[in-house]
DNA sequence: CGGTCCATTGATGTCATTCAAGAAAAGTGG
DNA sequence: CCACTTTTCTTGAATGACATCAATGGACCG
C-alpha cells in the first residue's frame, strides 16, 4: 500500500458542492496491490473509503476458513460505512486499485452538511439494498439461477462485452457455491447459447430474455 | 385491519423529544391480524411503520411461491423504511398486532430534525446489519449451524425461557431451510443436550458454550 | 518453453430436500 | 370439558443437488 496527499489548498473560499470535489481535495488517497486488505473484519470503522479506479470486495470468514463476499464495489462508489463500531466485512483489493480515505469527522468539517449525509444516506441505502437482494439469492434461489443472477446483474450495468473482474473463486464465495459448480453452470448457460465466452473473463449475452428467467 | 387516531393535542407547546412520544403523538395506530399483509412487495414505500405489540416479518417471495424471509421486528422497532421507490419486501404480521404508522413528510413537520434522523438512520443501520449477518449465514453455513445461530440469537435477548413468535415454515423461510430440516436440527440439538423444548414454541439453552460453538 | 496458477470436466460422496406417513398441538362445536 | 377436525410438527426412507476429490486442460508469465 502507498500513499500520496492531495494538494493542501484549504484556502479555497467557496464549499465544495460535489462529495467528489470535497474528496479530491481533503482525503487521502491509497493505492493497494491486487489481495491487499483494505480493512480487516474487526477493526474499527471512521474512516470512509471511495473506489477510485479497481474493484474492491467486501468480505468476511468463518473461523474454519470459509468465506462469504459480500459485495463488489467500482469506481465512484463509497464503501466501509458500516456504521457499528467495528466493521463486520473486511474490505480488498480485488484488482490493483486507488482508494480515497477520509475520517468521518475530517469529511464533516469540509463539506456542506447536507451533501454530505446525502452521499452517506445513499451509499448505506445502495448497500442495504443489495445485501437484501444477495439474502433472496442465498436463501431460495438454485445454482443456476445464482449464476444467471449474478451474469444478468453485471451485464446490464455494461453495454456489449462485459469483463468480469473477478476470478471463479470470488464468484463462489458471493454466490455461496464451490467453484465447480459455478463452472459448470457457466458452461451449461454456454452450451445453451443464453450467454458466450470469449476467454474466462468476458462475455456477452445472446439471450436477454431467458437469462432473465433464468434469474428467477 | 383496524384504525384508530391518535388524540389530536397538537396545541402542545413543546416538540417531542423522543420518537416514541411523537409516535404516539402522531401516528395512526393499526391492527392486523395474524398473516395479514402490512404492505406488499413492490408497493410504495413513504410510510415509516413501528411494531407496538405483536411481532411483524418481512418476506419476499419468487414468482414461482419459494419465500425468503427477511427478519422479525418486535415492539418498539421501526420498519419497511427500504428508501427505494417501492418496497423490495413484504411485511405481514406473524402475530395479531398493533402498529403505528405514519407518512415520512408528516413526522418531518413535527419532529425535531435531529431527532428523527437519528431513530431512522439507527433502524436502517440496524437493518444492514442484519441483513450482513444473514448472508454469511445463508451463504456459508450448514443446516445444524443455521439453525444454532438463529435459536443463540433470540436467545441473547431473553432471560431464561425463550418463547418462539414463529412456527417452523417462518423459520425454514428464514434460513433457507425446509422445515423438515429445521426440524431435524431442533430434535438434534435437543437430543444432545444444548437446548431443552417445552412443547415446540418454547425452550432454554442448556449449554451456551456448545451453541455458541455450533453457530460458528 | 517450462512452470505456476486458474478453470474445466468427470467420478463419487454427502447433506439437505422431497415424498410419505404418523404424532402432537391447536382450533371448533356440542 | 370432551370428542372431532384441522393444522403443524416430527420422523423415516428415497432422491437429488451441490460438494468433494482427482485429473486434465488452458492461460499467463518469466
Amino acid at each position: 500500500m502507498s500513499l500520496s496527499y492531495p494538494f493542501a489548498d484549504t484556502k479555497t473560499a467557496d464549499r465544495a458542492t460535489s462529495l467528489g470535489e470535497i474528496l479530491d481535495r481533503a482525503a487521502v488517497r491509497m493505492t493497494f496491490a491486487k489481495d491487499e486488505e483494505i480493512y480487516g473484519q474487526e477493526e474499527e470503522a471512521d474512516l470512509i473509503y471511495r473506489v477510485v479506479s479497481g474493484v474492491v470486495r467486501t468480505a468476511r470468514f468463518l473461523s474454519d476458513g470459509r468465506r462469504q463476499v459480500g459485495g463488489f464495489y467500482r469506481a465512484g462508489e463509497l464503501f466501509g460505512l458500516e456504521m457499528g463500531e467495528t466493521h463486520r466485512y473486511a474490505a480488498e483489493a480485488l484488482t490493483d486499485c486507488v482508494v480515497q480515505v477520509i475520517k468521518r469527522s475530517a469529511l464533516r468539517a469540509e463539506a456542506d452538511e447536507g451533501e454530505l449525509d446525502r452521499a452517506i444516506w445513499n451509499a448505506v441505502c445502495r448497500d442495504l439494498e443489495r445485501a437484501q437482494e444477495h439474502v433472496l439469492l442465498l436463501g431460495r434461489k438454485t445454482a443456476c439461477e445464482k449464476v444467471a443472477s449474478f451474469l444478468k446483474e453485471l451485464a446490464e450495468e455494461a453495454d456489449d462485452a462485459v469483463e468480469l473482474a473477478m476470478g471463479r473463486q470470488d464468484i463462489a464465495d458471493y454466490l455461496g457455491l464451490t467453484i465447480e459448480t459455478v463452472s459448470r453452470m457457466l458452461t451449461q448457460l454456454q452450451s445453451t447459447s443464453v450467454v458466450e465466452f470469449a476467454g474466462c473473463r468476458q462475455f456477452r449475452v445472446r439471450k436477454w430474455d431467458v437469462l432473465e428467467r433464468l434469474a428467477a
